[in-house]
Order: C-alpha cells, then structure tokens, then sequence
DNA sequence: TAAAAAATAGGAATCATTCTTGTTTTTGCG
DNA sequence: CGCAAAAACAAGAATGATTCCTATTTTTTA
C-alpha cells in the first residue's frame, strides 16, 4: 500500500544531508545544517520526512544517545560505537558473521531475526587521549 | 566519591523486582508490579532508583523500544532479541566473541570498548507464528 | 530519644517527538 | 497555460517519558 510521494526539494535536502555525513545525525542537526539554506524549514518537517525514511528503509536509527534518536543514511551491514564521553556515534567495520548469528538464533528461540545491530559503548580515540 | 546510602525497603524491592524477571522491564512496569505491597509508592522513585541502579553497575539498559527504556537486571555479558512486533525483549545466548571484538576496534578505531552490546531486531517465536 | 542525613511522595517542569490545522507546493489534466 | 485534488509544509499545540523540586517521612548515628 505504496502512497505515492511528490517530488520535495526538502524532502530531497534532508535525505542527502543525512546521506552526506557519517556522524549519526539527529533531527536537530540535520535541520541545523539546512536552516540556511532553507531559512523557513520547520523542525516537524525534518521529524515527519525522517520518520517517513525510516519506513521505507533508506534510513535508520543507531542509537539513542542521552535520550536522543541518531540515525543513519548508510543501510549496508555494519556496526556502531558510542562514546559515553562525548556521545560520538561512529562507524565500525567488523568481521561480523551475521549470517551465523541469525541461524543460531532461530535455532535456539524459534525466532526470526531481521537486522542484527551491534553496538560498542567506551571511548572514542579522541576521548582516550583527553584521559592520560 | 561514592556517598553514603541509607537502608531503604523501597530501593531493595525496587532491585528484587528488576532482578526476578527475564522482560526487561520499563520503569512503569517495575512500577506496577510494586503498587500492591507498597500503595503510596511513588513513579519518581522507581525512576530515581534505577538511575542510581545503572551508576552502580547493579542495573543496565538494554533497549529503548517505542521511545520506552528497558532494563536488566543481569549484568552478566548476554545478548537480546527486540521483537518488532509485540515489543517484547528476550535474552538471547550467542558465542559471541567479545574480546576479539574488542581487541579490533582498539586496533582499527583506537578506541576502547568497555560493553559490546549485540541486538536482534525480528520476530519472536510467538509472533512468528502468528503471520503463518 | 534527638538531630542530621538520606529517601520519598506528589506534583511541576523539561524536552524530544508527534500531532493538528490552515497554508503552500506539486501534480495531473483539460 | 490555468485549475482542482493530492501531498507537503510551517507553526505551534499536545503528548508522554523522564527529571527535578520541595515539603515530609524514614533511617542512621550518637
């Protein structure tokens, strides 16, 4: 039951501002960053086209950092680390057997996982340094 | 800098509760479990209770689901299962191998993990069913 | 038992997110 | 083109989980 969607030069702004950084933005972000461009963009919009992203799968969430959503435009297989110092979401590339992890899990709970996230919680390089 | 704690019947059932169930409970949930032996019990304190829970170590989150945080009260390295469906969260028991894991993002990122937390996002068994 | 410290109840405040409504933009069509 | 229907939007109100505040109660200490 595909609504049909019309063309919207926001709508098409968020997805790419979104798709152009890998710092896990939240909402408030992205529309920090288009506020220039489009001075009269409201916040709801940002909310409303994120969340309709998130249905369609071209974007989603990694992490609720202090109470705050923070997604991703990047879909492809991969994993997270959330710096508890200064709440950094970045991107990991691990050596994941997903593949395995799903088949042990409908083996062992008659489950059916869709998405496996892992996500690591320490601290970022930046963070690690700040601490010698 | 650790303060001093009193005794308090209230924080003990508060932990008891957490800890005798396998749902990964919600504050609420906690909440309503505790109104029968304690009448006047109040939201806040649940709430206050399981911060200073998470702060010691005694109690971590394991998921937000539909915006709701959700706890467990086993701390011991385990995994779990979202299911998309009924929201329920379940322990899963993977190989996973945390120090290896650990050990390639000191080296590819520089930074250091101190929790890996690994979730699945699907059905569970009885939802599963259900879409037969 | 009395004062000091800690914990709580009750309710107000916060704040990310969602919803509502009136307006603007986009689209399809004559 | 011009126009009506559909979709998207702005602005701000509403929601709801969580946190904060303060007066009261409980616990500890001596």
């Amino acid at each position: 039951m595909e609504r049909r969607r019309n063309h919207s030069k926001k709508r098409d702004a968020i997805l790419e501002t979104i798709r152009s950084t890998k710092s896990h933005p939240s909402a408030e972000w992205v529309f920090e960053q288009l506020r220039e461009d489009f001075p009269n963009l409201s916040l709801g919009t940002v909310y409303r086209n994120i969340a309709e992203f998130k249905e369609s799968g071209e974007v989603m969430s990694v992490a609720v950092v202090d109470g705050i959503d923070r997604i991703d435009g990047d879909t492809s297989p991969h994993e997270h680390l959330v710096c508890t110092a200064c709440g950094a979401v970045e991107d990991l590339e691990l050596d994941l057997q997903t593949e395995a992890i799903s088949k042990q899990i409908s083996e062992r709970c008659g489950a059916q996982a869709s998405r496996i996230h892992l996500t690591a919680y320490g601290l970022c390089r930046c963070c690690l340094k700040k601490t010698n």
